[in-house]
DNA sequence: TTGTAAGCGTTATCAG
DNA sequence: CTGATAACGCTTACAA
């Protein structure tokens, strides 16, 4: 196990100082260098397999070319395209991306975030964010890069690149429509969160809109973006013996336990009730009935995020954006036509 | 954004000197200090806020509490489980976790290697090895702390957490041979990765040992693990006009793909053809049918890669261990008893 | 038990 | 354009 190459190696057999080779190797400071000097210089250390010391060179600049990225759990199928987008768009610019997760608890959101700190991160992307999240507030008032991804923070001081739930809602509600559906049921997001507030909003405003009947008993809330939250909110639902022939659900995982609850009450999707997901996660064309649902660009809304948290870190700039992004529906097998038989649960 | 607080102003505010606040903050050399000192000492360091700068530490012990962590794409179902194990363990042990998608690409790979090594990473966790892997052969050699997850490379220095293959495979040909299969084929995995070599491999074993029909024609190479891989392999194994009625692929994306060639060729599965996968991934067991496969313990095989890692790092021991995890049969939907009719493909 | 001082490898400032 | 020098914040012999 040999001795890393330094810098002062590298000048030694350039036979330069090093703060000459310093320079060299720097792009941004390689032009006060004779071209020729600097080639020199760069073939030897090329030669002698020169690398960087990071943790020096953090430690002299206090930037340390690492970004945080917390999400509330990789193994969530929404959150791997987001990441990757992350990471692709930030590594072009040089940075590399320490993920964390966070299991959607404050606790240990703050103390990852205090973790990456201590690491000297140079700004954080943020999935796992709550509406009301002080940590991340306090975060950006201490003029740290942050922008938070797929969901926002009720801030506006906050950056963030999100996708255009309204515009889903309305899209999946007017397809609805147009099938025929009028008695529409939601299975609500969790309102901690900026998407389950945005989509269950869209969703009064819209159901307004198309003049439907507007009866509150068809709202069901869950806690937690997951299959079983699904199920249980859809027995909840059945229990409320109010009839429905649609149900909207807040994300694609909610749909799917909705779908398995009701066939096991005996009503078929979509031949009883047209299901309705919402992030095109992958595997859910492959299911039986396939989701309609409404596609967000998932490795894009991660893309972005690095981009803008890119520029935030290069030009020092803390002025806030939002960028939101466009959605599509999907029409697959989840949804169809209302018939005459309209079940009378 | 005020300056962060340093050992030294903590040594100011207490009243001692840096390398005394150092120990004291430092739980392993903190008993050299009067255990009172210690607590005043940690106490003003906590009233000040004070975080250690883990470059500073970085650049002074050579060593940065960060490992490398590599994939070939966290966007692959199976991954994200294993790199959550990963960092669940490695974290216990104080260590983050840089992820890094190589793409299956070698030269991503070690491009990648060596940005992780620039920043001083203390070791690494990869998941993308091939089983001629150079790069990290030669990790190893250079005496870096390196254990592969999942795969293995074709080389018993180099530390390994994998599942039990062979096991794996002897359980779907009994259970196929116990529904009364006998004509089986396999899509086989790249044989450039040990998952690949090892469950073909033991195919052919066990469909020796269990005397079944030894036809090379039932076997069909696929190039990567997805999806239209398996659909090219299995149009491949009906071009050829050999009989089968179950085919065993080598891991379940390749199944899921199977399926739907067999289901638009108008083959049933498992009517006319079962199917069995491997790595029980999520959501194959909500696909219709639900996928008889074996399920491996992803977020074991993860976490255990992390412990044995910290262990390597910690100790400085670099002799290698091979641990091999058991795995389970898992039997849904997608197969199903060999009855009289039988396909003439 | 605590203090002193050197040095890890860079980069930035200042001279020349 | 290049060289000398200091300093970033921490750890660790060694000295007291």
């Amino acid at each position: 196990m040999k001795r890393r190459v330094t810098l002062k190696d590298v000048a030694k057999a350039a036979g330069f100082h090093v703060s000459t080779v310093s320079r060299a190797l720097d792009p941004n400071n390689s032009h006060l260098i004779t071209a020729e000097v600097a080639q020199r210089i760069r073939d030897v250390a090329e030669k002698l397999g020169y690398r960087q010391n990071a943790a020096a060179a953090a430690l002299r600049t206090s930037r340390t070319r690492m970004v945080g990225v917390l999400v509330p759990d990789i193994t969530n199928p929404i959150f791997p395209p987001i990441i990757r987008g992350v990471e692709d768009s930030l590594r072009r610019h040089g940075y590399l991306s320490i993920i964390g997760n966070t299991d959607g608890d404050p606790k240990r959101e703050s103390s990852l975030v205090s973790m990456l700190q201590d690491r000297g991160v140079d700004g954080f992307i943020i999935a796992s964010v709550e509406l009301e999240d002080k940590a991340v507030v306090s975060l950006v008032e201490d003029g740290i890069a942050v922008v938070t991804v797929n969901r926002r923070v009720d801030n506006p001081a906050v950056s963030s690149v999100s996708n255009d739930e309204g515009e889903g809602i309305r899209r999946v509600l007017t397809h609805l429509v147009s099938l025929g559906h009028e008695r529409i049921a939601h299975i609500a997001g969790s309102q901690r969160f900026s998407t389950g507030a945005n989509r269950y909003r869209s969703f009064l405003e819209h159901r307004e809109a198309l003049r439907l009947p507007a009866d509150p008993e068809l709202v069901v809330f869950s806690n937690m973006y997951n299959e079983l939250e699904g199920e249980r909110c859809v027995e909840e639902l059945l229990a409320r013996g109010r009839r429905f022939t649609a149900i909207v659900c807040a994300n694609d995982r909610l749909a799917v336990g909705a779908i398995e609850a009701l066939v096991r009450r005996g009503l078929k999707c979509p031949d009883n009730v047209s299901v309705t997901g919402f992030n095109d996660m992958p595997m859910v064309d492959r299911l039986r009935p396939p989701l309609t649902t409404v596609r967000i660009g998932q490795y894009n809304v991660g893309y972005q995020a690095g981009e803008l948290l890119a520029e935030m870190i290069g030009t020092g700039q803390r002025e806030a954006s939002h960028v939101v992004l466009p959605v599509d529906l999907v029409i697959r097998g989840s949804t169809r036509a209302l018939t005459t038989a309209l079940p009378e649960n």
